[in-house]
DNA sequence: GCCAACGTTGGC
DNA sequence: GCCAACGTTGGC
């Protein structure tokens, strides 16, 4: 079981919209590293879903249930999807200034490189942020 | 809306 | 293959 962070703008789609729809193409995705991370994506594999632009706050869980196929939404190019669905919502988001602040993160991928839009992250990373979002499994 | 950081492109 | 120019992302 591998763990990551997914990065999403609200406006266009937020994790209550992953609620409402109860699942969703992670498509669109048009920088190399991010869809290398996509394609070592494991089905079961849980990510943590981080509100970018407005919001900047760690804001649910998610799993992956199907593995990276073709980027319908690619034109052109070697581009891949996968498909996630919602776990739960944290109890408390976790807002990116306290992520910045916790000596245990400053090797975590949105302290290190904030522009990357998935990025894995170790099972401590994981639990510290679910800590903080006071939430459980 | 600005700007810093990073990735990509293209000329040499 | 290097590097300057440009575009994009995302925090502030």
């Amino acid at each position: 079981m591998d763990y990551w962070l997914v990065k999403s703008e609200p406006d266009v789609f937020g994790f209550d919209q992953l609620v409402a729809d109860g699942r969703a193409r992670w498509d669109g995705v048009r920088n190399y590293q991010a869809r290398n991370n996509l394609r070592a994506m494991k089905t079961g594999d849980l990510c943590l879903f981080y509100h970018s632009n407005t919001g900047l706050e760690i804001v649910g869980i998610a799993r992956v249930v199907r593995e990276h196929y073709p980027d319908p939404t690619a034109e052109k190019g070697d581009w891949s999807a996968v498909d996630l669905e919602p776990v739960k919502p944290l109890q408390r988001p976790v807002p990116l200034p306290e992520i910045k602040a916790l000596p245990a993160l400053q090797q975590f991928g949105l302290v290190r490189n904030p522009r990357l839009s998935v990025m894995p992250a170790t099972s401590d990373e994981f639990f510290i942020l679910l800590t903080l979002g006071q939430t459980e499994l």
